[in-house]
DNA sequence: GTCTATAAGGAGATAGAC
DNA sequence: GTCTATCTCCTTATAGAC
């Protein structure tokens, strides 16, 4: 075991003096999390191997060192940030007895984090048309829609349970519309910022989907 | 006049061989068409100035003549992109007595259309990023959404009036929630291609909107 | 008006010194 | 392991020949 970290310091940032010596598996991870900031921040078109070292204060030479490519750590780091939405979401599940109650909690839950970080959705909705237009990525837009779907499935089914009702439309699709109608409002908001009418907006779809429901038997 | 077209025969593809002398304005007007070909082919990434040169048939130079930048005709082509979505979404309005049957009507035509060119959508989709991450084209997706808001909003106000209804909800918090449910059930549908379930969504969404009217009084 | 040539800069990736 | 220097390619934009 000749790589390990030889010094407690942090990095620095600038990059001007001489880096701490690292494992390849540390480097990774810390320029995994540097690719994160910098696609949140800036972007995926921004999101440059020069502007990734830099952001992790290690040199373009380190970054090709651990990986292969561009398109690999970008990979990484987009399936990184889809399980942490997904996890984020996961914990934002409100259940409870009262049904809308815990409907009604939920999305106001889910819309402040929206608010409170709007680059983490932003950088979602385009890593999304980035793995349209790139091949290779296909499977990171499949994952992240994968993973959002089944969260708002298992949302559905948690809140129906606890409040002892079963919904008379199929799930999978309701899952489909409430993560359609959240995606999209999300957009509209990004753009034109008009929180009051995206609140009237969860509402709605709070009425609809208790509307949607029957006494379990 | 010494603009102007000295000959019908077509514009030669490869330009390879000399151009057909134009005028400045047909020419930019030949150069917003190809950009958006190129635009709903190969994204907005790919849509660099030599890429659009070369889909009109002209060289570089000729490009920069008639535009002063990249932005300049990127954001007259997306503007037009949004004009002609949009007035194709009008005329796909249905209505009559029967509010139910209009709706779906009206729902399918647009999922129709958005099967039968979802280069369209998705460029849609890139150009609001694009334009969340440049401050210059800011205008560009907020005239994106005003139009989406405005179509959306005339059609429930039509559906209802041939019908002899009235919403019982605000219309324009539900024209965003129509929006929003139909722009992210397309992105979904984009990842994944499930025809099946997108109609689904969209038969919950017919039921929804019949359930927020009243008779008219 | 049209086109070639090129400037000027930024990108991904790599070779090779230390 | 780390870093500098560089290759090669592609971008926007422009100057100047025809």
């Amino acid at each position: 075991m000749t790589n390990f970290s030889v010094s407690s310091e942090p990095e620095r940032e600038g990059g001007c003096g001489r880096m701490v010596r690292m494992s390849s598996k540390d480097r990774r991870e810390e320029l995994i999390e540097a690719t994160i900031r910098v696609l949140v921040r800036d972007g995926v078109a921004r999101a440059t191997t020069r502007a990734i070292a830099a952001e992790a204060g290690v040199t373009l030479g380190v970054l090709h060192y651990c990986f292969t490519s561009r398109a690999e750590i970008l990979e990484e780091a987009a399936k990184r940030l889809t399980d942490r939405k997904a996890a984020a979401a996961r914990e934002a599940f409100a259940s409870g007895a009262d049904l809308r109650a815990s409907i009604a909690r939920s999305l106001r839950t889910f819309w402040t984090g929206v608010q409170a970080a709007p680059g983490e959705e932003q950088v979602g909705y385009e890593l999304t048309q980035y793995a349209l237009r790139n091949e290779e990525f296909e499977q990171v837009a499949q994952h992240q829609y994968e993973h959002y779907l089944d969260v708002h499935q298992e949302f559905l089914e948690a809140a129906a349970r606890s409040a002892g009702v079963e919904f008379t439309v199929p799930v999978p699709a309701l899952a489909r519309f409430v993560n359609s109608t959240l995606d999209g409002l999300s957009m509209c908001w990004l753009v034109d910022r008009d929180g009051k009418r995206a609140e009237e907006v969860l509402d709605l779809l709070t009425d609809y989907l208790v509307s949607c429901v029957a006494p379990a038997g």
